[in-house]
RNA sequence: GGGCCGUUAGCUCAGCUGGUUAGAGCGCAUGCUUGAUAAGCAUGAGGUCCCUGGUUCGAUCCCAGGAUGGCCCA
């Protein structure tokens, strides 16, 4: 030592921050690591099997399609669903997560396709395409489990379920034959896009929009004797032309032969037009561009709305029946005539209307586009080419009013780019109203809890409005439905008993086995037909809508054991699903178990990109999640799903990222301020929170307060209240607390008590803080928690071995003020300008009970006001303001070398710069460095 | 076109049943600190609460219409 005691700094006596836990995050390096760390140690089951006595809390995943990348709104959901599994592990409870997958279906199926190169999915066997597309579903599954638990998600992942697994074929099996025996299933018609090139139904994915000219033309329905006076009544005329006919447009005239009705709006207005020696109804909105040229000559004879129309009956133009008007509310008044063509055997809308109806769900087209007998004069002609015939036949009967060629955007065939049509075929559904499926799930929805509340109507209006559930499909990647045809009457059977030995043999073999199976092999003994008594049959070849699919996932997951009971507690995904999973598992709960599969349901807002626009993959502002955790880290990610409202639409980009990232890298050094000084606090040094300093005392209540509050805003699935909570009470913490503790902490002796309650404080303050944002902060609370020393960790190996605490500590208002009212102080000693925390001394003078609650502190209100001198005055008598005086000043004496306080120094000769605290320390370590 | 939801400081969001100088964090500006230092502390400037009407003594908050964005459906 070779300074002298005037220029010693110092600094080597004092006991400045250490620790391992770096400033900077580097998070896409780290967070890899953790995942594998977390898998190593078993932390989730481990922490699972601690719980294992407690009651369950289950999150039940709603299966992402396996099929792509996942992008941001996945994020968001994903680790959503996360956040709640993880509080209600840290909470004691049994929160077993079932990671799922949705992989059958027609997206996989066209993918799989066109990787082989093959258009038709006729021209390849069965049994190899579906090892094909369940191939290309596992890669996606692994790629996107990948991801997710990359996410930090914590979850069964080596076991999930998947759609493809023959014990999930043989759940959805089970779940037919539980249908087929309440009678809950039919086979019935359906208007089905259809391909007459190819001979097949299409769906929605496999049409590719092409322009196309067709015929566009206006006809006359006409109506007859008696319904022209009907008409003219609805109307309130008297006085009319003879001729008096609806004028309906179309470009497809070959589904004339079809027509069974009329569709109007109710709330349009029609109009009666005198042109020449007729009669014409249009909708008034489109009068002028149906009459065209010859509007000027149109007369307006009277009006009335489509509701007054409803249920007139006019003739149809060649077919010799009428045709009947009706109300529809997708008639639109910006082409056509208003009154629309109906047609329910040829399209969806006209489908639906026609069921509304009891209409006749005519059919008069074979697959191949021929017209059957059916069609009368049309029979045996192409649909097609009898265009121009039948334009022609109802001009030669005059009931053609006006036609000509009209380009427009017309759905082709994705493989033969033919023009597609609509087709009725038979299709196997669900009755919405047998058994009083549709009211009885409404009901059930009213037992169910919703967030956001608006949910629940929602859900109750799509199933108000929910037509008939169509469950099959015409494609091979899939679940067979195990229907039989009878070979004697052609009659198809969904028989339960051929079900239940399907289910069984699917869950044995795998639902492959329907392909190679004879059909023997499902028949009961001395199975018959139940229509004609025959004993032949056919398997048919469809299979099972995939929502229908994930609808079953609660009957495959949930129910089996103690640790997944059923229902579960809570469904989370975005607010498509009110119309997808939501329904559909709402619906197969109360048809299949008689209740709600699920208690609460929370919905998602979409992730929208900075400017609140729609992310798209084809504008490329789609963000794919792996690369952004590459980019970000899973972390600061979770936390910007934290920062923003999840229950409405949310913004993402890298401008919100960066803003975020800022709040998190506050967090990571206010943690690391606490790591760094209790870094030589050993287990045998943490002193009893009622033997703490009082300062301490409080930091703690304060804790305890944040606790709480964070809790109860976490159990109310307030992520962003409780957001908003941690960067409140962090950055409270460290303004307040941590200012006031660094003077102890640092010039103290290393084992004196005063330094020891602070350091004890910190380390209770960093265990409930870490384990209140374990949950949003996974990685960094675990990278934190590993920082600290073992001897203080414990048996808790984990951060997420920590649980929040049992009994909520009751907090004092009293003392929620006072730290207010520390607060509010040192803020008024920081703002001085007389000069700097230790070069001050402040005179106060308050009244009771402050002065009471103030001077309880001690020496702990110096620390935390961080001035030099304190002197604290009892005012007497009634003041308006509790504080009566508050008199800042420089402090006395000089600025001690070591701890900087303004004092009067060197009261020890051997340390002339120091003041008697320090001099004190410093001789003791010197003392205590010689004698090793 | 229909149903539902949103629109409050540059950003993310609070504002309960109508009366607040409309708030917080981040960012920004200024100052301090340099023993949390690619950190910390303090202060300050930012808002016609989407627009237009209406109800009311009084509206960001209620009602109607519109604009705009989103989801679902057509």
């Amino acid at each position: 030592m070779n300074q002298t005691p005037a220029e010693r700094d110092y600094r080597d006596t004092l006991n400045l921050p250490k620790t391992a836990f770096p400033m900077k995050a580097d998070l896409p390096q780290r967070e890899p690591a953790r995942v594998a760390w977390w898998q190593e140690r078993r932390t989730y089951e481990r922490r699972l099997a601690h719980n294992a006595h407690n009651p369950a809390w289950i999150l039940h995943d709603g299966p992402p399609y396996a099929n792509g990348e996942l992008h941001m709104g996945h994020f968001l959901n994903m680790v959503l669903k996360d956040v709640f599994v993880k509080i209600a592990l840290l909470d004691g409870k049994r929160a077993t997560f079932v990671p799922g997958w949705d992989m059958h279906g027609l997206p996989i199926e066209l993918e799989t396709l066109k990787h082989l190169g093959i258009k038709d999915f006729h021209a390849i066997d069965p049994l190899e395409l579906r090892a094909k597309c369940k191939e290309r579903a596992l890669y996606w599954l692994d790629r996107q489990r990948g991801v997710r638990m990359r996410m930090g998600t914590f979850g069964d992942f080596e076991h999930p379920y998947r759609t493809v697994d023959a014990s999930f074929e043989a759940t959805i099996v089970n779940a037919l034959a539980d249908l087929a025996e309440k009678h809950q299933l039919y086979k019935g018609l359906r208007s089905t896009l259809w391909c007459v090139h190819d001979e097949t139904a299409l769906a929605e994915a496999e049409i590719e929009y092409e322009p196309k000219v067709s015929p566009s033309v206006y006809v006359r329905f006409a109506a007859d004797r008696q319904q022209r006076a009907k008409l003219l009544d609805r109307f309130a005329l008297d006085m009319a032309p003879e001729r008096v006919s609806v004028l309906i447009w179309t470009t497809t005239p070959w589904t004339l032969p079809a027509n069974v009705a009329i569709a109007v709006r109710a709330d349009a207005v029609y109009g009666l037009y005198q042109l020449d020696d007729e009669a014409i109804v249009v909708a008034e909105a489109l009068a002028s561009s149906v009459f065209a040229e010859r509007s000027r000559d149109a007369v307006l004879l009277a009006r009335a709305t489509g509701e007054q129309l409803d249920g007139l009956d006019v003739q149809h133009p060649f077919a010799g029946r009428t045709s009947s008007i009706v109300l529809a509310d997708y008639v639109d008044l910006e082409t056509g005539t208003g009154a629309v063509h109906t047609a329910p055997g040829h399209g969806a809308d006209d489908f639906e209307t026609g069921v509304k109806y009891g209409l006749p769900i005519l059919n008069p087209v074979d697959a191949a586009g021929i017209f059957t007998s059916e069609a009368g004069a049309y029979a045996g002609l192409h649909i097609f080419k009898a265009n121009a015939k039948i334009v022609d036949d109802l001009r030669a009967s005059g009931a053609l009013f006006r036609a000509h060629d009209y380009e427009h955007s017309y759905p082709h065939c994705w493989r033969c780019h033919h023009p597609v049509v609509f087709r009725a075929t038979a299709q196997w559904f669900i009755a919405m109203d047998q058994n009083r499926l549709r009211q009885r799930a409404i009901d059930a929805a009213e037992a169910v809890e919703f967030t956001p509340q608006w949910g629940k109507a929602r859900l109750q209006q799509m199933l108000e409005n929910h037509p008939e559930w169509c469950i099959s499909r015409q494609r091979t990647w899939g679940t067979p439905i195990p229907a039989l045809l009878c070979k004697g009457c052609n009659e198809s059977i969904l028989d339960a008993r051929v079900a239940r030995i399907a289910a069984e043999r699917f869950a044995q073999a795998g639902a492959d086995a329907w392909w190679s199976d004879p059909v023997t092999a499902y028949l009961p003994a001395d199975f018959v037909c139940p229509t004609c008594g025959g004993t032949s049959f056919e398997k048919e070849k469809n299979i099972v809508d995939i929502w229908f699919e994930s609808g079953v996932t609660h009957l495959a997951v949930l129910g089996k054991h103690d640790g997944l009971p059923w229902p579960s507690d809570l469904v989370l995904e975005g607010g498509d699903q009110y119309r997808g999973w939501f329904r559909s598992s709402l619906l197969t709960g109360v048809a299949i178990r008689g209740a709600a599969p699920y208690k609460h349901v929370v919905k998602n807002g979409w992730v929208n990109d900075e400017q609140g626009r729609a992310m798209s993959k084809s504008r490329g502002t789609g963000i794919d999640a792996r690369d952004a955790m590459d980019k970000w880290g899973a972390d600061v990610l979770r936390l910007w799903a934290a920062s923003v409202e999840f229950i409405d639409d949310v913004r993402f980009g890298p401008t919100v990222i960066e803003h975020v990232s800022r709040v998190y890298r506050n967090i990571r050094n206010r943690v690391r301020f606490m790591l760094s000084n209790i870094d030589d606090l050993g287990a045998g040094d943490v002193i009893a929170r009622e033997h703490l300093d009082p300062l301490d005392r409080l930091a703690c209540e304060v804790v305890d307060a944040f606790v709480g509050d964070v809790k109860g805003m976490y159990d109310t699935f307030s992520i962003h209240d409780a957001y908003l909570r941690i960067v409140e009470f962090e950055s409270a913490m460290s303004g307040l607390y941590f200012d006031a503790l660094k003077d102890p902490l640092y010039s103290r002796a290393p084992g004196d008590h005063r330094r020891r309650s602070a350091q004890s404080a910190l380390w209770y303050a960093l265990q409930r803080f870490l384990t209140a944002v374990a949950p949003i902060l996974p990685f960094t609370s675990e990278e934190a928690w590993q920082a600290v020393s073992p001897q203080l960790r414990g048996e808790m190996e984990s951060v997420f071995d920590t649980s929040f605490p049992h009994h909520r500590h009751a907090v004092s208002p009293a003392s929620l003020n006072l730290w207010q009212t520390l607060r509010d102080l040192r803020a008024r000693v920081a703002a001085s300008e007389i000069g700097r925390d230790f070069e001050l001394q402040l005179h106060l003078e308050v009244a009771s009970p402050l002065f009471e609650h103030l001077h309880a502190l001690g020496d702990n209100l110096r620390e935390a006001l961080v001035v030099a001198q304190l002197t604290l005055g009892h005012a007497h008598g009634e003041a308006a303001q509790p504080i009566v005086r508050f008199d800042v000043t420089r402090a006395g004496g000089e600025k001690c070398r070591r701890c900087w306080k303004f004092r009067s120094l060197g009261s020890d000769p051997a340390h002339p710069a120091l003041c008697s605290d320090c001099a004190h320390v410093v001789r003791d370590l010197d003392a205590a460095g010689e004698a090793l």
